[in-house]
DNA sequence: GCATTAACCACAG
DNA sequence: CTGTGGTTAATGC
């Protein structure tokens, strides 16, 4: 197994960075690096979590297993902590992450995230800083998709994929149409007519899974009154 | 009533 | 896996 020098490590957290050496060396020792490729599940809901996992690079969906069906929370892009609600909150997982894109991870044991958390305030600070950024997006994320239609919740997402996500006008859809369903909270159906009506209205450019953004005002039109 | 929205079903590339 | 058409239910003038 590769040893791990975490003080050596370039992609470090914001939280991380406030470690001394000696709580680096800590973490060095109880933390593994790991590569996943697209597809591949990182943890899987219902099973024992004892791990706190931050993304260094790629990207990752949340899924989680409904009385009804399963929906994607939300997309996670590096660099940033996942499962730390899951990890900290219960014993098992609520939520599975699997990655939609090459990811490269490092696995904290529970104890050593938990002892650092004790140890430096600095490093609790921005960890709660993260997630309460999290859990407001969170709250926004459910009223729109409580009090907007569907047109207005795609166009919500379609708009934080291009500015958020990949911070470009032209990007490949990291989901499938039954996937993107499951995000926006709608059936495949829909997403399918509503992608082709939003192309005959040249907003958007749309060619299997590469879409461009022609009339960004427009769709924040969409998304704003939608 | 009538229009709109959106889900479900079926079927074809 | 996707796109489309038909049908249907709910909601709001």
């Amino acid at each position: 197994m590769k040893k791990l020098n975490c003080s050596m490590c370039i992609l470090k957290s914001e939280a991380t960075k406030s470690l001394n050496t000696g709580e680096l060396k800590i973490l060095s020792q109880n933390c593994v690096e790991v590569d996943f490729k697209k597809d591949e599940v990182l943890f899987k809901q219902n099973v024992l979590s004892s791990n706190v996992i931050y993304l260094q690079s790629g990207m990752v969906k949340l899924i989680i297993e409904g009385p009804q069906r399963k929906q994607i929370l939300k997309l996670k892009k590096a660099p940033c902590y996942i499962g730390l609600p899951t990890t900290m909150g219960d014993k098992i997982n609520h939520y599975s992450a699997v990655a939609i894109q090459a990811t490269r991870a490092c696995f904290i044991d529970i104890t050593t995230f938990k002892k650092l958390l004790r140890l430096n305030p600095d490093f609790s600070y921005e960890i709660i800083v993260e997630l309460c950024k999290s859990e407001l997006e969170q709250f926004h994320r459910c009223i729109n998709l409580l009090q907007k239609q569907v047109f207005g919740r795609l166009a919500n997402n379609l708009i934080y994929f291009t500015e958020e996500l990949y911070e470009m006008d032209e990007y490949d859809l990291p989901l499938n149409r039954n996937e993107f369903a499951d995000l926006v909270c709608t059936s495949r159906e829909s997403i399918s007519r509503m992608l082709s009506e939003l192309d005959e209205e040249k907003i958007i450019k749309i060619e299997g899974k590469r879409i461009k953004i022609l009339n960004k005002e427009m769709l924040k039109k969409i998304r704003d009154n939608g």
